[in-house]
RNA sequence: GCGAGCGUGGCGGAACGGCAGACGCGCCGGACUUAGGAUCCGGAGCCAUAAGGCGUGGGGGUUCGAGUCCCCCCGCUCGCACCA
């Protein structure tokens, strides 16, 4: 007959549908489980990666399920944003008929891939009935005071002709397509996330222990509390004070500079006022046309320009010159900075070369006669603090809290944090997103839409031209409205939502997604979300360690606090899968290495390709994809498939049920093969539970299953085929099918059924350890002289320390080998190892 | 620059401080075959005919015993990067 992959994998893919297993409700009663992957974006078609991804949460979804837990895995996808409309000039489409094709198309990969996805709650963000709630929470989030616009210098994308956030900017270019990000003076919209800086902070030790190390400190340097005070600068001659935030107050007395950004307000003032207004103006446009890149590499020149104006010294009064500096950031702290040539490598460098005073007031310990000609860069480490009066002989960590008190008593500063974080800027000048819900009105201003509004449609017979010009401002009919509140003429705002406010709740969503109906009054249903969330595993990739799931967490905490969740962190463990390389580089289209999913199920078959890719690496490491490891993987069903139809009649007429370790005691080699086979079957099942559940070691849970394979191989090789040899036999063959359903649910299903299965597998349970065929009757002792091992005994297994002792040493073998020698000591580990030392 | 992680056969990767290299790929040999790029059986870290010796990036340390723990160095990868 042969293993006809196709054929299995289509008839059991039928016969889960029909019988509805992977469809669940919440049930208090039940434990339940919580299992989710990123939803993908749907870009056409599935590449390897999502292949992982989804192979991963599939596994560990029908694994637990098999464990009796009421099992939530569901599956969407995060449809709006920028490649859909690239997509609908390219192919002259529109962005949602792409868009709607690509979502059924991968639905149905999902579904050739058997992930056992509960698919009545697919949610599909780019759906009226999904993104009305982004509007909904949009101006919740308003109600709340959580939005706000502003005009501000923000991070331009030319290529995508759009503002990102900051999360957005990779090293100084847009996330999507590279291209160098430049500032734009933009009135956008933005979410106060800073307002939840200190929680999404703490809950990383507190809340996220099972989440990677690596993701907590990524987001906790992201995030970048800092510690330190707020000082000001008078200037009474323009009527201003010059905020400054810095994090070390004890070096105030060095100060001899303040430094402003090119985008601080002050130099406006000046710039109208000042006669070197001119210069004033080439200086700023010269910093502006700066890229991101140029701006923020820290290697570069600084630049700088003299003002005419000085500000007073808090503390001492003395005058301090003000310059205007392209190293200061306007998004940061106040944007102005107290410059300390002495004691910052930045402020040092740019007082070198412009000539300013540098007063050194930290001396390193020791070093008594310190002195600003013989610096070379800038002393930045702990010191012993000088040149600052009564301060003078503090060592630094001591020296800035007592500044500090004493600076705040007497009205010289204010302790302040400061998070590096920014506001989320949410809008984008893109067609293909959730519609901002505000109008603009002359006589009213910027309006929210009314709740009982919503949602505000996005028009989907839309023609896309260009990236650089959203058509929505080209519809008239759509752009012009009535306004809420006066009822006169007005605007819709025609920019729409980052697409991660999408994917900032969709999980909650999927909770009561198959229930959900227009006319519901909130996003999602409460008494659902109190079941099944928070998730209990989540699967995706690190890259989203600072954007998804950052935006993610705020969210919850968000919706906790308008009370619609009553939990604040969204993901209980989250595990980061590698990305998948091929010829030393991550799959591309670009590099044209990309394999494609769908060529290879069809080519070996779902089983394969999701087993290859949970053998070939563990899950966090980068995977190489290998046509031959495909093979092999491949062949290792093809020997399985073998295994049970050769003695597929022997199989099924054998009873179920297994044979107990006690009808098995004979002294004969039989019995013995028979016990030795019994462990290795009992010990699989302890050995794969753990890898799968505690240590996430998908690869050497396939191992253990090899291994398993070939003994029963054997076994049926040898064997005389007696009534307990065969009733063994199926106790193995069962538990090998049981534990690898969940990896390969297809042939594993076909393969029970054909040794007489009655019950589906895949809700089958999960087989169970004996205790008693655990125990090895007799153990190898590895014998080591001065640590190199010099014999392997045979021994009975338990033995004390002191039974072993004596044992190993009046063995025979050993006694020859320790002739003539002085044994100093001996350890004994029972059924492992005994140690003799001896004199050299 | 700061932060994190990783260095094990030809390759992917296994190893509660206790037999280094499980499992798989590739390779070599054999069987069956008209054939073998199918299947089955066997082999294999390196050096050595063998006895034996050497082996987890390099050096040191702790320990009866170190791939594993500690210190120093080298190399690679990732994240952040003028954050005051």
């Amino acid at each position: 007959m042969g293993y006809d992959f196709h054929a299995v994998e289509a008839k059991w893919q039928r016969v889960w549908k029909e019988r509805g297993v992977f469809e669940v409700e919440a049930d208090p009663g039940k434990r339940k489980f919580y299992c989710l992957e990123m939803f993908p974006y749907p870009s056409g078609a599935l590449h390897m990666g999502h292949v992982r991804n989804y192979s991963m949460g599939d596994m560990l979804a029908r694994f637990l399920r098999k464990n009796g837990l009421n099992v939530l895995y569901p599956m969407g996808f995060d449809a709006f944003g920028m490649p859909a409309e690239n997509a609908a000039i390219k192919y002259k489409t529109k962005p949602h008929d792409w868009t709607w094709n690509n979502i059924e198309y991968m639905t149905s990969q999902l579904k050739s891939l058997g992930c056992g996805y509960d698919w009545r709650r697919r949610v599909e963000s780019c759906n009226p009935i999904y993104y009305r709630w982004n509007q909904w929470l949009f101006l919740q989030m308003h109600k709340k005071g959580l939005v706000y616009r502003k005009q501000a210098p923000v991070n331009w994308c030319e290529t995508c002709g759009t503002v990102l956030a900051n999360e957005q900017v990779v090293s100084g270019a847009c996330w999507r397509c590279e291209t160098p990000v430049v500032k734009k003076n933009l009135e956008q919209w933005f979410i106060k996330i800073t307002d939840y800086a200190q929680e999404l902070l703490d809950n990383i030790d507190t809340e996220l222990t099972g989440w990677p190390d690596r993701v907590r400190i990524m987001q906790r340097n992201w995030i970048g509390r800092s510690d330190g005070a707020k000082l000001s600068f008078a200037l009474p001659e323009l009527d201003y004070t010059i905020d400054a935030f810095t994090t070390r107050f004890d070096t105030v007395f060095g100060i001899t500079f303040i430094a402003l950004a090119p985008e601080h307000e002050l130099v406006g003032r000046m710039i109208e006022r000042s006669p070197q207004a001119d210069d004033m103006r080439d200086f700023v446009a010269k910093c502006a046309a700066q890229s991101a890149i140029e701006r923020s590499d820290a290697s570069a020149e600084k630049l700088g320009f003299k003002t005419q104006y000085s500000g007073v010294h808090p503390v001492t009064g003395a005058p301090v010159p003000i310059w205007i500096a392209n190293y200061v950031l306007m998004d940061y702290g106040t944007g102005a900075i107290m410059g300390v040539p002495a004691h910052d490598q930045r402020d040092f460098d740019f007082a070198r070369k412009y000539g300013i005073e540098i007063i050194p007031v930290i001396r390193p310990e020791g070093e008594a006669d310190f002195r600003a000609e013989s610096m070379k860069a800038a002393f930045e480490e702990d010191g012993i603090t000088c040149n600052s009066g009564q301060f003078d002989g503090l060592p630094t960590q001591k020296a800035i809290q007592a500044m500090i008190d004493w600076g705040e008593e007497k009205g010289y500063c204010k302790r302040e944090v400061n998070f590096r974080l920014r506001d989320w800027l949410i809008s984008r000048q893109r067609y293909w997103g959730t519609p901002i819900p505000f109008v603009h009105c002359p006589k009213c201003g910027v309006v929210p839409v009314p709740e009982d509004q919503l949602p505000v449609l996005l028009p989907e017979d839309v023609t896309v031209q260009d990236v650089g010009r959203s058509p929505l401002l080209d519809m008239p009919e759509w752009l012009n409205t009535a306004c809420p509140q006066c009822g006169g003429p007005a605007k819709r705002e025609a920019e729409t939502m980052d697409t991660f406010f999408c994917s900032s709740w969709y999980f909650d969503r999927y909770c009561s997604a198959h229930k959900a109906k227009p006319s519901d009054a909130l996003p999602f249903d409460k008494a659902d979300t109190d079941y099944w969330m928070p998730v209990d595993q989540y699967i995706g990739g690190i890259e989203h360690a600072c954007l998804h799931l950052i935006y993610a967490r705020f969210f919850t905490m968000f919706l906790a606090d308008i009370g619609l969740l009553k939990v604040r962190e969204p993901f209980t463990n989250l595990l980061t899968q590698g990305m998948v390389i091929k010829d030393g580089a991550k799959m591309s289209k670009s590099l044209g290495n990309v394999v494609d999913p769908t060529e290879m199920i069809q080519k070996y078959g779902a089983d394969t390709v999701r087993l290859f890719i949970l053998f070939a690496s563990p899950p966090q490491n980068d995977l190489d994809w290998s046509e031959q490891g495909v093979e092999g993987a491949h062949r290792f069903l093809w020997r399985v498939w073998r295994f049970v139809e050769d003695n597929a009649d022997a199989l099924r007429n054998a009873p179920s049920g297994g044979v107990p370790m006690s009808e098995m005691s004979g002294d004969d080699a039989a019995f013995s093969a028979a016990r030795t086979l019994k462990r290795k079957i009992h010990s699989t099942i302890v050995s794969v539970t753990r890898d799968i559940e505690k240590e996430k070691q998908f690869n050497t849970a396939i191992a253990r299953l090899m291994e398993l394979a070939n003994a029963l191989t054997a076994f049926a090789k040898g064997m005389r085929s007696d009534k307990l040899e065969l009733r063994l036999l199926r106790e193995g063959a069962e538990v090998l099918l049981n534990c690898l359903s969940p990896f390969c649910p297809h042939i594993a299903e076909e393969l029970w059924e054909m040794i007489g299965g009655k019950e589906l597998l895949t809700t089958f349970p999960w087989p169970v350890p004996e205790e008693d065929a655990l125990v090895s009757e007799s153990v190898v002792i590895v014998v080591q002289v001065n640590g190199k091992v010099r014999a392997r005994l045979n021994m009975k297994a338990g033995l004390s320390e002191s039974e072993l002792r004596e044992a190993v040493l009046s063995d025979p073998q050993v006694q020859e080998r320790l002739a003539g020698k002085k044994i100093v000591k001996t350890i004994a580990v029972p059924d492992k190892l005994v140690n003799v030392v001896v004199e050299a």
